[in-house]
DNA sequence: CAGTTATTAAAACTCAGTTGCAAATATAAG
DNA sequence: CTTATATTTGCAACTGAGTTTTAATAACTG
């Protein structure tokens, strides 16, 4: 059950990924807009946005979630199995737009994949 | 700073990873040794234990910490850069033996990687 | 065995995320 | 515009994995 009102909680939020491409932990969101915006609210309705298919998640290698915006998802198809990147110098955490190729396994059935990968991103290597 | 003393703990939890193949989550290993040995105790033994190259460790898709055994790697070398498979059934967690093509990325230097693939494993496939 | 140093248990703590519930507010009906 | 109703919100309390602190204990060294 995604979001069926549109309310101020939802629009502050959507704004922050209408801004930009990269990722943003749901800690970021809340030291933004947590004096807007309840943790609470912030966290559900994230999570709403996510049912809809205009937002998806990760966790990041620290175990913390991390959204980004969808390019050409719906409530039922979401299609963002891309890798993500995460900056150990910056912090910048962002979706890697190339093909993910899956292990062919014998006798398994594969349902959800995630692949993330930590460097050092284009302004931080030396 | 990696295992210096043969402690009790450290023989049993060792022996934990001796009888198997798959990987243990720390809330296993807690709810299985957590009488005889104090949680603290298990989280720091593994950890020096992956320091070692014995354990290497990964989090899954609820972004507890699981760990599996090592094959080649030394305290200097880990080469445990494989992909791993956990089961929704079952809830086996296991290190798939195949290699990980990362992607090729300009301007970046990758450090670590983690792909983590989620499905029904053998036993549970219908 | 005795001295030194690493390791352990226990309890308190941290912190991301969740739950329950009453108050607030968006939306639709009249 | 006003009212009814169902969703959404804020707050406070809670959960649970993992960490920190400190004093006691056990492993190594000679
Ligand atoms: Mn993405
Ligand atoms: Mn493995
Ligand atoms: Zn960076
Ligand atoms: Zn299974």
């Amino acid at each position: 059950m995604g979001i069926i009102r549109k309310t101020e909680s939802v629009e502050i939020l959507l704004n922050e990924f209408h801004d930009t491409e990269t990722a943003l932990s749901t800690i970021e969101l809340i030291k933004r807009l947590g004096k807007r915006i309840n943790k609470t609210t912030i966290y559900r309705v994230l999570s709403k946005l996510e049912e809809d298919g205009i937002l998806h998640s990760f966790l990041g290698f620290d175990g913390v979630k991390w959204f980004a915006r969808c390019k050409a998802c719906t409530r039922s198809q979401h299609s963002d199995v891309h890798p993500h990147f995460q900056c150990i110098s910056c912090g910048k955490t962002e979706c890697l737009e190339v093909k993910v190729n899956i292990p062919k396994l014998t006798n398994r059935e594969v349902l959800i994949s995630q692949f993330i990968i930590k460097g050092k991103c284009n302004l931080c290597v030396a």
